[in-house]
DNA sequence: TTGGTGTATTACATCGATGTACGCTGGAGC
DNA sequence: GCTCCAGCGTACATCGATGTAATACACCAA
């Protein structure tokens, strides 16, 4: 067995107190009493147990990060970011992959949640009121704008705004038809609504009629059903000279099925996505896309998630927003 | 406070140890009694406090996989197998990125590794005996090949071998002068040095000379450096007629440089990558690469840590191989 | 009746660190 | 000389679940 803190104690001459306070940088220790116990921990090569601190102290320095998958490239970067974000401040991250909405609900009621000091949760697309009733035992920071039961900070970007700036931006380069991949009619308030709000009320504006025919749906948002939806609209018939894909994957997906189709990116179509993956900058051609800032995002939900577990109260209700940024590349120039 | 076990048990009329015994599902309790203690429990909304239970027991359900980041896909979606697999033995998984042969060492002893019942940990690439002298403390299992002090469970697809598959798949389709991207001087027995192992082994049978010329290094194996590689082989003169990626991220970069020179793919050069991540089928072309199988290697791993966890012995040394498949797209056609 | 076996349950110590409340010391201030 | 306080340390209870060993009970065979 390992040493434990009353070894290192009688071996320093001290209280296990005193080491308990040496580890913890407290005050009121006198510096030669502080060596005594550092060099004992040495000596005995003492290591911390965290379990016994988190019993006793109800902390555990382990904050979750719940997002629905990790081979949607944006997510995966979400979360290097997110443990990078966590690391300055001493946490570690434990990553739940949600999937469906199902398990998304299955996991906010387990206990897994108990030992875990904080939760960023990046939910599902779903209903509006889907999760509203779950109530959450431990300090949370939502990612993006669904209504959380307890939760009530939120980190975001505004997504109908970034969608609007592509759609804008497809028709500033003279496009008029503008088809779209991503949306998913059970959706009444997460990403893939608010991204289709954005790009209607562009058209709506621009005095475009919306075409239920341009309109494909995928779920999840890989680039495989990037891929299908973009081989059904062709296969539809109906005529565009721009597509809106409501993430890089989907985009992806879709340039590899014009192409394979015969139609030339951009001179053919133009295609915009986003998040502003890696993927995006080195594909062929290189994609349009809009950056939501997820680094950002990251940071700001750590930062925010560590105010809350401090202060031990009930959290200010407010929802922060990120900066979002066209990025135009190839595949939407003229 | 939330309900302890001694609420439930009082209110059941039962000892705490009798509501242990529910809860962990032990023999002799009878079916009378066990619905009682099920009420009380549901009665109080009791949940178990893991904190306590892991100080007790000396598990916390918790496993570590350790990599050296997420940004790379390859990465992100071993991560999200590995959570998958982990989660169907009732695990959850706590990821850590590495990042540095420095951060790796400091994660290595870092109390952080206490509360984890077990490790999964794909090393950094690195001289021979860098982590040997590295005393682990809990069961580990090593994805990879190197010798890590104290782990003896490899689970690994044969790197040199899949290198030498891509390297003769370039042969057979013609290609002579063959170029390296990702080749690591530092390293001496990792992924870079195998895979460069492969690649010079059938060139040397093939008796086609080794040519310092055609050999770019890379590091971290990300598109940007990818593109930075090959725009330095092509300014630097030598010519060749395909390429060796040594991922599919490095190989994603590289065409996107060859695209900007002019150069055609695989009219040109061909191009061969190796992970058969979700972005090498979807590119244009779409990128012939390697699959190592790490649904496969995943499934593996939390198998072989499991077993460790649950024996309680030191395992019995070994390495577990597992299959990889050529895939040939686009990328490499004649 | 006694003893033996199998089932069901309990009392109690225990895991290891930390919060609370308090004790001791030396020196400044009157 | 006495109080008072800041600075430094300590004793002890405590966090909540679980392993151990012991006990209670029923049932059956000898």
């Amino acid at each position: 067995m390992s040493a434990k803190m009353q070894d290192v104690a009688r071996l320093a001459g001290v209280s296990t107190k005193t080491v308990s306070n040496v580890i913890n940088g407290r005050p009121y220790v006198a510096a030669e009493t502080r060596r005594k116990v550092e060099a004992a921990i040495d000596a005995l090569d003492y290591k911390l147990n965290l379990a016994a601190r988190n019993l006793r102290s109800g902390r555990s320095g382990v904050i979750g990060l719940a997002v629905p998958s990790l081979s949607v490239a944006y997510f995966a970067e979400l979360a290097e970011a997110t443990v990078a974000a966590a690391e300055e401040q001493g946490l570690v991250v434990q990553i739940e992959r949600t999937g469906s909405v199902a398990r998304e609900r299955a996991l906010l009621n387990s206990p897994r949640l108990q030992h875990i000091d904080g939760l960023i949760l990046n939910p599902m697309d779903h209903g509006a009121e889907e999760l509203e009733s779950v109530q959450l035992s431990v300090p949370t920071v939502v990612l993006g704008d669904h209504a959380v039961g307890g939760a009530v900070v939120h980190v975001s970007t505004d997504q109908r705004a970034a969608a609007a700036l592509a759609t804008e931006h497809l028709l500033l380069t003279g496009r008029r038809r503008i088809a779209v991949i991503g949306a998913r009619s059970s959706d009444s308030r997460g990403s893939a609504a608010l991204r289709f709000d954005g790009y209607r009320s562009v058209l709506e504006r621009a005095g475009i009629p919306i075409e239920r025919d341009l309109i494909a749906e995928a779920d999840p948002w890989i680039q495989i059903n990037g891929a299908t939806a973009m081989r059904e609209l062709l296969r539809g018939g109906a005529k565009f000279d721009a597509v809106f894909a409501f993430n890089d994957s989907l985009a992806l997906g879709a340039m590899r099925a014009l192409d394979d189709a015969g139609l030339h990116v951009p001179g053919d179509v133009a295609v915009i996505g986003i998040d502003n993956t890696a993927e995006a900058s080195y594909s062929i051609p290189s994609l349009s896309t809009v950056d939501l800032g997820r680094q950002r995002i990251a940071e700001t939900a750590v930062a925010a998630l560590t105010e809350q577990m401090i202060s031990n109260e009930r959290p200010v209700p407010r929802r922060v927003l990120v900066d979002f940024t066209l990025l135009a590349r190839e595949s939407t120039r003229r």
